[in-house]
DNA sequence: TTGACATGTGACCATTTGGTCACCTATCAT
DNA sequence: ATGATAGGTGACCAAATGGTCACATGTCAA
């Protein structure tokens, strides 16, 4: 509950849409890596890569001076299954297709 | 691109994810209905089915001088298709599969 | 027709957000 | 050892966001 809030919040952000997109194609880049990519001082791609690991979607390990990042697709999953999922099943129940013939019928 | 952003940001906000919630179990509810479920002046509720209206989430009727709400869910599912399904999939290719396999067996 | 009801607008306000910078620490290579 | 490299912190700022209110319009019912 108040964790999608931030999975949805860290969505919301077109660079930080954009950084999982770089790291979904490959994990495991370091910050300024990252930065090379964005039209932005790394201070700020910091703050986004920090929304996204407050919401568990990106992972990080220390490796000497570089700090790499990870993508984790698992709290997209979640809302996605508790959420999206919902709203995007296409309703084909015998029900609704008796009711579409119905109305196609008296029309 | 641009029509996505809309829609992430719209479902941002846990208020608005409680209206399409409410929209979703039954549409066609007026702002006063919508209001009297959230700790909130209608004025407020009045600016988020505003930006739910702006990302095409929900479309609205006048009838009389109440003005009636109904769910869009076509957004949401785009969005799940062009963006969120890329994430979610299960990656169980015979590839990974052997590769698995592999990693058991050296174990 | 007159009052109650449903909605709309614009000003306004506090907080959050997205971004920069100055400065600092740690690590690597020569 | 020393400079270059990778990252971190806190202050700071402008703009966006979430919310309220005073007021105003249109519509229904008695």
């Amino acid at each position: 509950m108040h964790d999608d809030d931030l999975v949805f919040k860290a969505l919301a952000d077109p660079t930080r849409r954009f950084l999982l997109d770089r790291l979904f194609t490959r994990d495991g880049r370091t910050l300024t890596e990252l930065e090379s990519e964005l039209e932005m001082t790394r201070f700020g791609v910091m703050k986004h890569l920090r929304v996204l690991e407050d919401a568990g979607l990106v992972v990080t390990r220390k490796e000497g001076r570089e700090k790499l990042h990870f993508l984790n697709p698992v709290p997209i999953r979640l809302i996605h299954d508790r959420w999206i999922d919902k709203f995007t099943e296409r309703r084909v129940s015998a029900l609704t297709d008796l009711k579409r013939q119905l109305e196609e019928d008296s029309a």
